[in-house]
DNA sequence: ATACTATGTCGTATGTTTGCGACATAGTAG
DNA sequence: CTACTATGTCGCAAACATACGACATAGTAT
């Protein structure tokens, strides 16, 4: 991303697209509940599950990776990926409060003449 | 975006993560936060107060308002944005069901073994 | 050792996003 | 009507993202 003048940007608004970057992609969505419902975290068989190449699917987990949203273990021969729970319950609170101030307002309907 | 076989992600996925495209940038989330302090819909002034020329900020409302998190309404010369409160709610929900189901899991602290 | 399996890294083709200046449109005002 | 203001649309350049095959690495197994 080249924004002219990151600087301006808060670090919390900055986070927050970081995250929701991540979860831009519905490969990575996937990717997530997936961990989630399986109790063991598998490793590549994600990427059987997905309707990707493999590369592709490897490629997603780096980003999820890089964002901090999941961790991968090796374990042998395979590799274990995981929820990183920790930062997901601290992204869960931060997307929270995001949507609870921007749901806070009055509703505006269409044809409100929007009180400007 | 080029998915292979876009057909293969439910449409809960493709929806949370066109959302979350949405808020992928920090200029979209500052926006929508600044809608949500305003108690007026303000228009133009949101161009003022971002690091960022008017036409990438009218760019980014664009984006908002394809996505339907925000609506504008002209009114004489200024256009009024303001934040669809009712998508806002419905979206806030199903991020929290993501996260819900994300956060339930086991910890899985890093040298867990990771139990696969 | 040799063959095999699970993963990841690279390079690349194609498409998307971002940021912005130039230009078009449409009200307002004198 | 003419000048001015607020917005949006276009086109372009540079940066990213996506998808994937070819190749490299590193364990396992025989």
């Amino acid at each position: 991303m080249t924004y002219a003048k990151t600087v301006a940007f808060t670090a919390g608004q900055q986070q927050l697209a970081r995250v929701a970057k991540a979860l831009a992609h519905p490969a990575r969505v996937a990717i997530i509940q997936l961990l989630a419902s399986k109790q063991s975290c598998i490793s590549g068989d994600i990427a059987a599950e997905l309707p990707l190449a493999r590369t592709t699917v490897t490629q997603h987990l780096q980003e999820l990776k890089a964002v901090g949203l999941i961790r991968g273990e090796i374990d042998g021969l395979t590799v274990c990926y995981c929820l990183n729970t920790a930062l997901l319950q601290q992204v869960q609170q931060q997307f929270a409060a995001f949507f609870g101030e921007a749901t806070a307002g009055a509703p505006c309907a269409p044809g409100d003449a929007c009180a400007c």
